[in-house]
DNA sequence: CAGAGGATCCTCT
DNA sequence: GAGGATCCTCTGA
């Protein structure tokens, strides 16, 4: 897959939709990273959706603003990254309009351009753990806390979010959040969404 | 300013 | 499947 494959999603992609219809319309779509020099790409297998305004296991609920939730209280379209058990980055996509805070986490992905530089980056030898989890997508794809707050709907920058010319077909499958079980009830919401039969999905 | 805990991953067994 | 790594963020005083 080259660059000129794929075409970037518009700031709009991400405003004004439910959080949970925006994770289920991430799945397919193209995360393009080019960091340090380094290019990679990969398709989008699994996501979470985290509603700040209702959703215990969001880090921004109940709608409150800390140094680490701002971004996702800025403009949808933008990254949230943040540190995970001290060792993982998490990469995140902001949505909705400036003061709603919602964002879905990428979860897994599929490798595309740049397999090699992904291996090396996760010093991982084995395709099956090389991006099926969150701490793994983002460091095959370069990211890391760096790269919070990074607007994702211009090809210039860093990362952005594009879709291939010719979508591919796939069943969608919807569980439960993994991770969450301190958030109480809301830990029961069926937010989680995943191509079926994928073999890059975190969990089946 | 100390303490607790986490949207995970890797390495064992 | 259990446990440790590892450090930032938030809380409460």
């Amino acid at each position: 897959m080259i660059e000129n494959d794929v075409e970037i999603l518009p700031k709009a992609f991400f405003l004004n939709k439910d959080v949970t219809e925006i994770a289920r319309h991430l799945l397919g779509k193209i995360i393009v990273t080019y960091i340090n020099g380094e290019y990679t790409s990969a398709r989008i297998v699994e996501t979470e959706a985290y509603d700040g305004t209702v959703d215990k296991a969001c880090h921004a609920f109940p709608n409150k603003i800390t140094r680490r939730t701002a971004v996702m209280f800025s403009e949808g379209g933008r990254s949230y990254v943040y540190l995970c058990y001290g060792i993982h980055h998490l990469f995140n996509i902001v949505t909705q309009e400036e003061g709603i805070p919602k964002a879905v986490l990428i979860r897994a992905v599929e490798p595309l351009a740049g397999k090699e530089i992904m291996k090396r980056r996760r010093n991982c030898h084995h395709d099956r753990q090389l991006t099926n989890g969150p701490g793994k997508a983002a460091q095959a794809l370069g990211i890391s806390t760096l790269h919070n707050d990074v607007i994702l709907y211009q090809k210039n920058g860093m990362i952005y979010i594009g879709c291939e010319m010719n979508n591919l077909k796939f069943e969608i499958n919807v569980s439960t959040r993994i991770g969450v079980d301190y958030a109480g009830e809301d830990a029961k919401l069926p937010w989680r969404f995943y191509i079926k039969n994928n073999p890059n999905v975190s969990k089946q």
